[in-house]
DNA sequence: CTGGATCCATGATGATACTG
DNA sequence: CAGTATCATCATGGATCCAG
C-alpha cells in the first residue's frame, strides 16, 4: 500500500508473462508469495519460513508487492503486530504457485539435505499437492494438522485438495498433531514415531492410505 | 548440456516452488522458456524476441538451462545455425508460463506504449491466451498466422486452444497475414487494414468473431 | 552475417549489526 | 516485534570486439 521507490526494473516487451515478471520475478517475490497463501503471517512469521532472506530484503519485497497490489497490510495503532496479507489479486497468484510446486515436485524431488531448513509448512503444502496431482480420491473431507504447534487445516472440496491455515479444527474427523521432524518421517519414511493421529479409524486409515500413495510418489524417483 | 560454472544462487528450502524457481527463477530465465515453447530458435532469433537482453545475459540462460536439463542444443557440426529448443522437461513448464500470462493478462494489461517493443509472437500468445479463457467456442479448428513473414498455427484440439510455429498451413481453414503493426491494430481497434484473411467465408467470420470476443475483453479495462 | 566473449559500470542482493 | 543502517559482493546491463 505503500507509494515508495521502486525500482524500475522493467522487460519493456508487450507481453504478459513479461509483465507478471516484472511484478513478482525478482528474488524471494513469489516465495512471499508462497508463504501468504495460507492466511496472513506478521514479519517475523515471514522470516522463519523464508529461510535466508534478510530482514531488508523481505521488507523491500512486502513494499514492492504492496505497490503492486499484491500485499496488503493491515498496521492497527496501539499494537505491536502488522499483519501481512494477500489481497484478491495476490491470491490469485496461486496457479502460479502450483504449476512451479508440481514442475519441482516432478524434475527437482530429492530428500531433505541435512544443513536444509524444513518448515512444516512447506512440507504439507508439497503433500498435499502429491495428493491432489496422484490420487483419484475426492470425497470431500476436512483434516486438521498440528505441526509445530501451528494449525493448519487440509480439505478435499470434492474436486480439489487444499490447505490454509484458517482454524476450524472442529470440523475436521481427524487430527494429525507432529513435530515437522516426525512428519517429515512420516510422509518419507513411512514411520509413525512422534505422530499423533485421533478420529474415527475408516477416517484415519482414509488419511494413510493417501499418505501411503504419496510415498511411493516420492520414492520411484529419490 | 554443458557442464560449466554456475552460480549456486539457492534458496536451501525443502519446497518445490523454491526448488523450481532455484532452476528458472533467474532474470530472463522463464522468458526464454516463454520464447522456446512454440518451436526451436537460434540465438539471433531469440535476441529478436527477447527485446533489451544482452548477448552475454542469453548465452549465460541458454548455459543454465542447458545443465539444468530444460533446453536442448543441437549443434551439428559443419552446419552454420545453433538451434535451441525445449526437452521433454522444459515443455512441461508451459502452465508456469500460462499462469503467469493469465494473472498479467487480468492485472497488468494496457495498451503497448510508443517504445515499447512488439513481436508478434508475443501478441498472438496473448489472443490465443484470452480465447482460451474467455470464449466457450470449443469447435475444433487450425488456423495459419503469417505475421512479419513468420509462420504460426493457432489451434483448438476441442478442449484448449493452444499456438505453436509447426508448419502445416495446408491444413489450416483460414490463413491471416499481417504485419506485426496491422495485427496489433486489428486486435487493439478492430481495424483490418493491412490485415489479409483467406478462407471459407463461415470460417473467416468464426475467427472474426473470436477476436471480437476477446476485444471486449482487452477494452474493458483498458 | 551468426554466435558469441570481454571489459567496465552499476544496481541488486547478502552479511552483520543495531534500534524504536 | 518489526524493522533500518552500513558495507561487501555478485549479478546484470551497455558497449565493444572477435572468430568461423
Amino acid at each position: 500500500m505503500g507509494s515508495a521507490s521502486r525500482n524500475v526494473r522493467t522487460y519493456d516487451h508487450f507481453c504478459f508473462v513479461a509483465r507478471s515478471l516484472e511484478k513478482v520475478g525478482d528474488r524471494w517475490s513469489l516465495l512471499v508469495v508462497r508463504d501468504l497463501l495460507s492466511g496472513r503471517r506478521r514479519f517475523t512469521d515471514l522470516m522463519d519460513r523464508l529461510g535466508g532472506i534478510t530482514p531488508k530484503t523481505l521488507s523491500m519485497r512486502l513494499r514492492e508487492l504492496g505497490d503492486a497490489g499484491i500485499v496488503a497490510v493491515d498496521r492497527a495503532s496501539g499494537r505491536r503486530e502488522v499483519w501481512y496479507s494477500l489481497t484478491p489479486s495476490g491470491r490469485e497468484l496461486a496457479p502460479v504457485i502450483e504449476a512451479l510446486g508440481n514442475w519441482g515436485l516432478r524434475h527437482t524431488w530429492r530428500r531433505p539435505r541435512a544443513d536444509e531448513p524444513l518448515h512444516p509448512e512447506h512440507l504439507l503444502r508439497a503433500v498435499v499437492q502429491a495428493i491432489d496431482t496422484e490420487s483419484t480420491d475426492r470425497r470431500p473431507v476436512r483434516w486438521a494438522f498440528v505441526l509445530d504447534g501451528e494449525d493448519y487445516v487440509v480439505a478435499c472440496d470434492g474436486e480439489r485438495w487444499s490447505y490454509s491455515s484458517d482454524f476450524d479444527e472442529d470440523a475436521a474427523v481427524v487430527t494429525l498433531a507432529a513435530t515437522h521432524d516426525a512428519f517429515a518421517r512420516l510422509i518419507l519414511d513411512g514411520s509413525s514415531d512422534g505422530v499423533t493421529l485421533t478420529g474415527q479409524p475408516p477416517a484415519v486409515e482414509r488419511l494413510r492410505a493417501l499418505i501411503g500413495t504419496i510415498r511411493d510418489v516420492v520414492t520411484v524417483t529419490s
